[in-house]
RNA sequence: CGGGGCGUGGCUCAGCCUGGUAGAGCGCCUGGUUCGGGACCAGGAGGUCGGAGGUUCGAAUCCUCCCGCCCCGACCA
């Protein structure tokens, strides 16, 4: 064994998900920095692609990206009664700078409301000026207590979309027109299904009047809560002074929303579609989509071999592999580990013959294609597997999807899952928004995903908790 | 902060109990033979054994203190 094993998913998912983000190359721990890693060219590539996606997605919904400071004021945090409460325990603190300490301490951004909410008050005086619709692409710093790669580390990437407006109603559209963006990105390009929902109460973001999510299923049945959108109402708007004059000459307050997402879709693409193998991308956010695996004995076959494999893979933009003193066999595993969806291997047979073998990631499987076909083929076996992916993820969620009618029967099925063990479901049950709630089925480690924003069950029914009339089921699950 | 574990070449670890010239596998470098799912041979480079103190003729090994890291629990995109 060239390298060590990964760890089936069956014997310890979460050391399964260690392996495959360290046999992937995709980013290791910093170790000398706690709780933070290192993203490697193989994983930021894909964060690139996830990027750019999102980015041509802010433009066209009229976004315009700035960059804000990384430090705060710390006083600024203090200025919304209930951001302050939520995020203090979490707040790195500069309090020397240039050798002094400073009168006052600047803290490391962990969300970038409140310092955007300066910026807007500077810049908003009349309904010409809304709606502002800005997007950051940023680090930010949150002391968690535990970290995983890619899932929650102190340090993470992310983008943070912030908005004004003259109107709630304005707002709220964009609120729920960034979820969409959110759940198209996971859908069709990571493949990965998700649920949109409304967060409850007491899992909203500290400060905002509503939040929203959606919601993916990993492999091991936990939840992970892939994006957020953020109804801020005029929160913000009044702890940092942001007034604008209406048409009616009316000195109002602006409407704000915010919504982000992270580095953690790395995470949740790494544990929707990976195998025991190692990592599984989706052709949309392949880095490398083909990689040509050139085989020969002999010199003279060789060079033969190498024109043509140069030649074939200009013309379908793969990479060929032509690594000098590595055996096919010690290539192939390589690129399987690093979730390439086509291996090509071309030999001194399929030169013979005009063939040249495809290999498929998702599938495993071998399949014989005349060359001059191909272009077509992979393009294809690209498309199929795009499709595939996102067809296996969403039927796992249907298959872990239950309904319950009772805490009893919820906390049954959640009460032993764990991320190393799996068993995870989401469990659909009606539910009072009401933290009382919540708080019932925390004693067992579990909490309401999203309130979805489609009913794709019964409607109205009585809550588990407090028999209350709820209008639908609400998804209930372990997450990360 | 509570509970558990671990610090020895780049990586994974053995050696410690019972003190006596620092090892293995993988990786790396050089040369050659190989190559359709992790090749082989030969030669080679690389370690103040986490730190400090102590016991001893002699410490990776025994004793004391310190430091760091990982895992489990309480917080979270």
């Amino acid at each position: 064994m060239a390298q060590s094993p990964i760890t089936t998913r069956c014997d310890d998912f979460a050391a399964w998900y260690q392996d495959v983000v360290l046999q992937g190359d995709l980013a290791e721990p910093a170790e000398i920095v706690k709780g933070c890693m290192v993203i490697k060219p193989n994983g930021y590539a894909i964060w690139e692609l996830l990027q750019h996606e999102l980015d041509t997605r802010f433009k066209a919904t009229g976004h315009k990206n700035m960059y804000f400071p990384l430090l705060i004021p710390e006083s600024f945090l203090k200025k919304e009664a209930e951001h302050v409460e939520g995020f203090s325990p979490e707040l790195a603190v500069v309090t020397i700078a240039g050798g002094k300490k400073l009168e006052e301490p600047y803290v490391i951004r962990p969300t970038s409301e409140t310092i955007i909410g300066h910026f807007f008050a500077k810049w908003i005086q009349s309904w010409r000026d809304l709606p502002m619709l800005v997007n950051q692409w940023a680090n930010v710093i949150r002391w968690e207590l535990r970290t995983r790669m890619f899932l929650r580390t102190t340090e993470f990437l992310w983008q943070e979309g912030h908005t004004a407006h003259a109107t709630h109603e304005e707002a709220n559209e964009v609120v729920l027109r960034m979820l969409d963006v959110y759940a198209d990105v996971a859908e069709n390009v990571m493949a990965m299904p998700v649920i949109k929902g409304m967060k409850t109460q007491s899992e909203k973001f500290a400060g905002a009047l509503r939040s929203y999510s959606i919601e993916a299923m990993m492999q091991n049945g936990l939840a992970l809560q892939a994006g957020t959108s953020h109804d801020l109402g005029q929160n913000f708007g009044k702890a940092f002074d942001v007034q604008f004059q209406s048409k009616e000459g009316q000195l109002e307050y602006v409407w704000q929303t915010s919504w982000g997402v992270s580095t953690r879709l790395i995470g949740g693409l790494i544990m929707t579609h990976s195998d025991d193998k190692g990592l599984v991308l989706p052709p949309k956010l392949a880095p490398i989509k083909a990689v040509l695996v050139p085989i020969y004995r002999k010199d003279e076959e060789k060079a033969a071999v190498l024109e043509a494999a140069h030649r074939i893979a200009k013309e379908i933009g793969a990479k060929v592999d032509d690594r000098d003193g590595q055996s096919p066999g010690a290539k192939f595993f390589h690129w399987e580990r690093r979730g390439v969806p086509v291996v090509l291997e071309l030999g001194p047979r399929d030169l013979a013959s005009g063939k040249i073998v495809l290999k498929r990631r998702d599938t495993g499987t071998k399949e014989p294609v005349d060359q001059s076909e191909v272009g077509a083929k992979l393009a294809a076996a690209l498309d199929d597997m795009q499709k595939g992916l996102y067809n296996r993820a969403k039927d796992r969620m249907k298959a872990n999807t239950v309904l319950a009618n009772s805490l009893d029967e919820v906390e049954s099925i959640l009460k032993d899952v764990s991320a190393e063990k799996g068993g995870g479901k989401f469990v659909m049950a009606h539910i009072k928004d009401d933290p009382a709630c919540d708080a019932r089925l925390k004693e067992f480690k579990a909490t309401v995903r999203n309130i979805p924003l489609v009913d794709e069950y019964d409607g109205p029914g009585k809550c588990i908790v407090t028999g209350e009339p709820v209008d639908r089921r609400a998804v209930i699950a372990k997450s990360y």
